[in-house]
RNA sequence: GUGGGUGUAGCUCAGGUGGUAGAGCCCCAGGUUGUGGCCCUGGUUGUCGUGGGUUCAAGUCCCAUCACUCACC
């Protein structure tokens, strides 16, 4: 089962919220999902993510395929058991991993072949293996295999990569047609570049298709803030208003907020995580680095509004002696401030989108950033 | 006591034939957008063990001395 209904609507923006129904829960929009690569939100367990307030979380086709592999997780009858998470799933296609590692990969008509990062050996990705993959993760929202370029790209190439796009994606909703028994469903993504004709034309190709909900991918890849935001606009209003829609891989706080105003229900991101490794947290008044010799002995949480595990238990100084110790409890601990900052901050959106408050909740969070440091 | 070796940044060490000092790590500050905890970009730090000598010029050559260290008595 897969169903999606909005349930308010900003009079000033096009920012609403909704309602995601799953074969593994609700899911409540806009939503922060959480990145979980392998298999585990780096850092933290399921019971801490429920603490944190997370819904759903995301997992990566290409890492899982290639460890621990299909035949693993077939004997847990799919992620959710195999990683003790009962809540949604969202499975990454690999699409990413064809721009990100592709030094390592080579694009054709039937998919891209991948020399495996962790021991070299040849793999073919292709949209119906993808599909199979994810449909044996047992994902409750798959996601087409897309072809993401780099920035900057030529017109010709961003054209190409939109077309190849759109034509695998009818190659997986084909191969998912064949496999699913309609509790999984299957997201569409746009590309095109930083072209605005293009997108126009990826997101009818997909829209033509037909999805469950719709990615605007390709984003956040060295361009501009402000182009970033201007193709959001623009590619966001084209697509089917009753889907769900998601930025994949965006973005900051500041990203999220101006995303949901255009209309943006779902978002993934590496930075909460990855930076919680790297010492830097993120809070109301902007973003902190742990590891500044400031805090050596501040006895103060690391965000003083902030009602998480570790805000609510720890102080900024034991933080960083941890951090700067290499200390395994300080990923833990600054991975929980984060995820629950991200977390709380859709939180927050939906709150104020609900009540009509939308616009005088944006203007209170660029002014909270503003005013402390 | 005799002979050898080593003393250069907080640490580990580079610095042919003399031209007033560098690297890595640490530390300090940025960056990080569909993830390997990595990585990237900047920055601070020196009575070159000490005292003499030679020289226009000494971390470098000479003498003395101190510390550490090894071997032998």
């Amino acid at each position: 089962m897969f169903d999606f209904s909005i349930t308010s609507r900003c009079q000033e923006t096009r920012a609403r919220t909704g309602v995601i129904d799953t074969a593994h829960g609700t899911v409540r929009t806009p939503v922060f999902m959480p990145v979980g690569t392998l298999g585990t939100v780096k850092a933290l367990s399921p019971e801490e993510l429920v603490q944190c307030g997370a819904q759903i979380i995301l997992g990566n086709t290409y890492h899982l395929y290639l460890r621990p592999g299909c035949e693993v997780i077939e004997h847990f009858s799919g992620l959710h058991r195999f990683m003790n998470w009962d809540g949604p799933i969202l499975t990454d296609s690999g699409g990413f991993q064809v721009f990100s590692l592709a030094q390592l990969s080579k694009v054709s008509e039937e998919g891209a072949a991948f020399q495996s990062h962790i021991d070299g050996s040849s793999h073919l990705l292709s949209p119906e293996k993808t599909v199979a993959i994810q449909v044996c993760l047992d994902a409750d929202i798959i996601m087409c295999l897309d072809q993401c370029i780099a920035y900057p790209a030529e017109r010709e190439t961003a054209r190409e990569a939109l077309e190849l796009t759109a034509r695998w994606a009818g190659r997986c909703k084909k191969e998912w047609q064949s496999r699913t028994d309609g509790h999984q469903a299957l997201f569409g993504i746009v590309q095109g570049g930083m072209f605005r004709e293009l997108r126009a034309r990826s997101a009818e190709l997909t829209a033509e298709i037909g999805f469950d909900g719709y990615a605007v991918g390709g984003l956040s890849v060295g361009e501009p803030k402000s182009q970033m935001l201007e193709i959001a606009d623009q590619t966001l209003p084209l697509l089917p208003v009753s889907q769900p829609k998601y930025v994949m891989g965006v973005g900051t706080p500041e990203d999220l907020v101006e995303l949901v105003a255009l209309g943006t229900d779902m978002f993934d991101c590496v930075l909460p995580t990855r930076n919680a490794r790297n010492g830097q947290m993120f809070t109301a008044g902007g973003t902190l680095n742990i590891t500044n010799a400031r805090y050596r002995t501040d006895t103060e949480p690391p965000d003083p509004s902030c009602t998480c595990y570790t805000c609510r238990h720890y102080s900024r100084a034991y933080l960083r002696h941890l951090y700067m110790s290499r200390e395994l409890l300080a990923y833990r601990l600054n991975t929980i401030h984060n995820i629950h900052y991200f977390v709380r901050l859709a939180e927050d959106m939906r709150g104020a989108i609900a009540e009509q408050r939308f616009t005088d909740f944006r203007k209170a969070f660029y002014r909270r950033r503003t005013s402390r440091k």
